[in-house]
DNA sequence: GTGATGACACAAT
DNA sequence: AATTGTGCCATCA
């Protein structure tokens, strides 16, 4: 697999986001910090209307939600539902109010990643 | 270049 | 628990 760019903080996100298992989710602050911008959480969501939109499947999108364990619904509930359907197929608890229990399902990356260096 | 926008996060009410 | 305020920052126009 190629390397991201590392000039380009949303080459480098999509790298992260693709790295999230199947039956895990992570936060948007989560794949900010990995991806060599701790405080850039918000631009991630920003990312991610684009990977929508541009229907990069390689992606996993629905398994990125906020830092309370809820998948954001932010003006746009069907995707909020879409996102709930996804995970739920991939073996994700997502209760009727959109929460998933992060002390189940979030992802742990593993030492090596910690070890990248963008 | 400059200012507005928004799938955020966190602390303080 | 639910709101509100403040900081943040990659994108977009």
């Amino acid at each position: 697999m190629t390397l991201p760019d590392l000039d380009d903080f949303s080459e480098r996100a999509y790298y992260v986001i693709r790295q999230i298992p199947e039956g895990s989710v992570a936060t948007y602050g989560q794949i900010a910090f990995l991806a060599g911008a701790p405080r850039a959480a918000r631009a991630v969501g920003t990312l991610l209307r684009r990977v929508i939109e541009n229907q990069q499947d390689d992606v996993p999108w629905a398994r990125v939600i906020n830092a309370q364990g809820r998948i954001s619904s932010k003006g746009d509930m069907p995707r909020a539902e879409r996102q709930r359907r996804i995970l739920q197929r991939e073996g994700v608890d997502v209760s009727a109010s959109l929460k998933v229990d992060l002390d189940v399902h979030e992802w742990q990356p593993d030492h090596g990643f910690w070890a990248v260096a963008w």
